[in-house]
RNA sequence: GGAGGGAUGGCCGAGCGGUCAAUGGCAGCAGACUGUAAAUCUGCCGACUUAUGUCUACGAAGGUUCGAAUCCUUCUCCCUCCA
């Protein structure tokens, strides 16, 4: 059944991550001769990473679970730089005191998917500062700028598109593929890093450092890169109202990330199983053929498995639970963002809109209000007619109120 | 160095002396339909205890005017062309 030799790259192809690859063939043989050593290369751009990286995450997942060694590099030092890929406008320049306490926050995320330490498949999180930043100008450029000529640069996407769109590209950032390449090559030198896996957007980057390889250190490389995960509708993945699904949970509490990967599009269903937990490919194939309303259980395993990769069982299974009373039975779940509040605090009563942006259901007060006359505001799950109902202390039910904003937004009101 | 063009609400983009809290589109929120889906249709979409009210806002600071996003001056940043 097996297409591939290794259980490596059968596993990537067949869940769904093999965008491009420089030499498939080859790289399924190293693969199957014994372990290899892989990276990803993330900038360190903010102190969580969110759901747009965790398909590369997950493919160091794999590269692990399949017998290999996974190495997440940190961009410690082209973080300074800032990658043109995909933007028209230069990234902010952060500071040192920055990037380290970025590179210390995404390792949290990392320890929940790898296993770390320093046994032949742990993996080992590096960071390209330190090589990079003691770089020197003239061998740097007499070593490694030789080999890159500005006629193929100016033909790479991240280079022409900005150039096609009259949008400038400073010197700086034009040097971040050299870098990059360079990482390459410095990490196959010092860890014998063989295989760069990346999103689609890094091809470039990718084969520029393959190609180094060979020319100044006649190293054997491969380049591996997962398609860019969008929704069905077009949509990038991890955007919400709130802003970036972030992996970080004082960010993005398990809960609302549970209820994200709930309500994933029908049409999505099947491949985010298969990209982004560890289900088997026969049980993702029996949940793929659920039509109507059944499919509501394959995203419910969806998001428990995706909770259950970030958070742990136990969360995982709280924001199932939390969701199961909240949508199921009508009812009050443990989990719903929570306010606190004394009988004091409500005195001879609080309007009602007023509630609701204290609950953060609403962004303003006229949000608030507008929200209700809407018709979209229920307390204690009682349409609320009037925004200005006087709302008391006494309108708790086993000390709690219950406020939602729509079907799916709901906040607790705790009455001590 | 010279000559032009531009900076408008989360984004794109109209407006070019009053009727402008500012047309449109996107995004967002809510309602209907459903399955906590998608698509579609409808409403909302600066803040203020809502008020034919007040305040803040059209890059920044001044000025002209009864009145300025719109006119003038200076400044900042960006772009294009010439040298």
């Amino acid at each position: 059944m097996a297409r591939y030799k290794s259980e490596l790259i059968e596993t990537l192809t067949s869940r769904g991550f093999l965008h491009q690859c420089t030499d498939l063939e080859g790289l399924d043989a190293k693969a199957a001769a014994g372990p290899i050593s892989a990276y990803i290369g993330f900038d360190a751009t903010a102190d969580s990473l969110h759901v747009g990286s965790l398909v590369q995450i997950m493919m160091l997942r794999w590269i692990q679970k399949t017998g290999h060694r996974p190495m997440p590099l940190m961009g410690g030092g082209t973080t300074k730089i800032g990658d043109p890929s995909g933007r028209d406008e230069s990234r902010k320049l952060l500071d040192d005191a920055m990037i380290a306490a970025n590179i210390a926050g995404i390792r949290r995320c990392f320890d929940r998917f790898l296993t770390f330490g320093s046994g032949p498949t742990d993996a080992v999180m590096l960071n390209n500062a330190v090589w990079l930043d003691g770089l020197q100008y003239i061998p740097f450029l007499r070593d490694v700028g030789r080999h890159f000529t500005i006629n193929r640069m100016l033909t790479m996407d991240s280079v022409k598109l900005r150039l096609e769109r009259e949008q400038p590209l400073t010197f700086l950032e034009f040097n971040y593929m050299i870098l990059q390449g360079y990482d390459f090559v410095e990490l196959y030198r010092r860890h014998k890093i063989t295989l760069q896996l990346g999103g689609s957007d890094q091809w470039g980057n990718i084969v520029q450092g393959v190609e180094l390889g060979r020319r100044i250190a006649e190293a054997e490389l491969y380049g591996f890169t997962c398609p860019l995960i969008t929704t069905s509708s077009g949509a990038k993945m991890g955007k919400t109202a709130a802003g970036a699904v972030w992996l970080n949970a004082e960010r993005v509490s398990p809960y609302d990330y549970y209820q994200y990967w709930r309500n994933t599009e029908d049409a999505d269903v099947g491949r985010f199983l298969k990209l982004f937990t560890d289900l088997p490919l026969g049980e993702i194939t029996r949940m793929e053929k659920l039509a109507g309303n059944e499919i509501n259980e394959a995203k419910k395993i969806l998001g428990f498995e995706a909770t259950r990769l970030l958070h742990g069982e136990a969360a995982a299974t709280e924001a199932a639970e939390t969701a199961r009373k909240t949508f199921e039975q009508g009812g009050i779940g443990e989990n719903l963002p929570t306010i606190e509040m004394t009988a004091a605090d409500f005195g001879a009563g609080i309007p009602a809109w007023s509630l609701f942006q204290k609950a953060g259901l609403a962004d303003s007060n006229g949000e608030a209000r507008r929200l209700i006359r809407g018709g979209g505001a229920k307390l204690n799950d009682q349409k609320l007619e009037d925004e200005n109902l006087n709302v008391q202390a006494s309108a708790a039910v086993n000390g709690v109120i219950k406020l939602s904003a729509g079907k799916k937004r709901h906040a607790l009101v705790k009455v001590s």
